[in-house]
DNA sequence: GGGTAACATTTGTCTAGTTGTATAGCTGAT
DNA sequence: ATCAGCTATACAACTAGACAAATGTTACCC
């Protein structure tokens, strides 16, 4: 007759506090010493319960700040029109953007090739900081030919939204040709922007987008959050 | 002629320390290792003696911090005026209590009809833990109608009684109308809190307060440790 | 304003000690 | 022979305390 541990029943408890929305999503839970001292037993015992909690995704905790609802992870739709607001506004989560750099440089090859131009040619580089209610989803950079946009680099720096810094542009309009997927270990300067451990699992998507006159105008490399985000395809998105 | 058993023996000698005062009323009995070499058999045989003593309610154990020296069950008078403080003041004890949880929530159908209000009005729920002398003695929730009683929540954070949250909020006196007692065994979260062992028998009275006017003011449900507590009705208190 | 230094808070990890439970075996009395 | 009483051993569950490491906050200075 095994009766239920003491941290299994913390565990039920906290999981039902989650459930009946006591704690919100992305929330913080007490601290552990709160918690101990709540459920009456030690810290080591709430924390048993945390682990298993954690084990199924339910809250994971990061060293000095506490332990958090984790958010169920978000479908991202992959198809001919990614719009990255559009994907999160449908599943009733708040986009956010964080521009980290915005450069011009010479194009590499593999960007020279996907956007039609020659090695060397000037590209505008983005790199940003995707967040989903305030939490990091994905690591985006994308590359434009800097010949064809002029005044995106302005765009873009008082944009929010990259649809709107091409529009402003001229381009009104544009879809993928191409997205390749491919999984891949998150590397410490991934780790730190995402917020997740060195080694993690991400995601990592190739695009190539084009204009109505199919003329290539974006070459984007974004990194997922392996437990945060499901890539979805198929949908006639 | 049956020779007494050793732990027999062992429980004799154990029970006349704490007798002669030896060992202080709820204090730490030494560990069952220590014990079983001072008599020198099986730490088995001693936690024999022990078991019996815990069955008599003599001492109680909490799995790894050691066995304590339980104190006498306290009379609890239950009447029209039932206040805690008072009530184990009167014995000598040292009341002390702990907040688990206080939220706002809608009504349910048996809190709206014992407070008079609609079933999904703003109802106020305090969970709290009653101690004596340190030791848990009864899980108490209370059922205040939010609507009637503005700043209740803040007066009950910062009071340490309910009694004087009460008076903050206009409410001089109140009596009870109504205790109904029930005997159930324990859940898994109330032996926790408890400190009892899950299945262990426990008493729930049910109350309803009113206020001088006779408007209902608190609806309570309590859970005594059945072998901490016994209840006394009667005398005019 | 922006950087930085100090401080408090919080999680991560480690060591040690205690009770709870399970299994196996020995011994003497009936 | 059986069986209750006890020994022996091992592991699981929980407590207790301490310290390290990361983070968030605040005050302060230039």
């Amino acid at each position: 007759m095994a009766r239920t541990p003491v941290w299994k029943s913390i565990a039920i408890a906290l999981t039902d506090d989650i459930a009946q929305g006591r704690y919100e999503t992305g929330g913080k839970l007490p601290a552990e010493a709160q918690l101990s001292a709540r459920f009456g037993v030690n810290r080591h015992t709430v924390r048993r319960a945390l682990a298993d909690m954690a084990a199924q995704g339910l809250v994971h905790s990061r060293r000095g700040a506490g332990v958090f609802v984790a958010a169920k992870p978000t479908d991202y739709p992959i198809g001919k029109r990614v719009r990255f607001h559009q994907n999160l506004a449908r599943e009733g989560r708040t986009p956010g953007k964080k521009l980290l750099t915005l450069e011009t440089r010479a194009a590499g090859l593999r960007e020279a090739e996907a956007l039609r131009l020659t090695a060397g040619d000037p590209v505008l580089v983005y790199d940003g900081l995707s967040l989903a209610d305030g939490q990091p989803i994905a690591l985006a950079q994308a590359v434009f030919p800097a010949g064809l946009l002029p005044g995106l680099r302005e765009a873009l720096e008082e944009e929010s939204s990259i649809t709107k810094a091409l529009k402003r542009c001229g381009v009104e309009d544009y879809t993928r040709r191409e997205t390749r997927i491919a999984a891949k270990l998150a590397t410490a300067t991934q780790a730190l922007h995402l917020q997740i451990s060195e080694g993690a699992p991400i995601l990592r998507t190739t695009s190539v987008s084009v204009d109505t006159t199919g003329t290539p105008i974006e070459f984007g490399r974004t990194w997922f959050a392996g437990d945060r985000v499901t890539l979805t395809v198929g949908g006639e998105t």
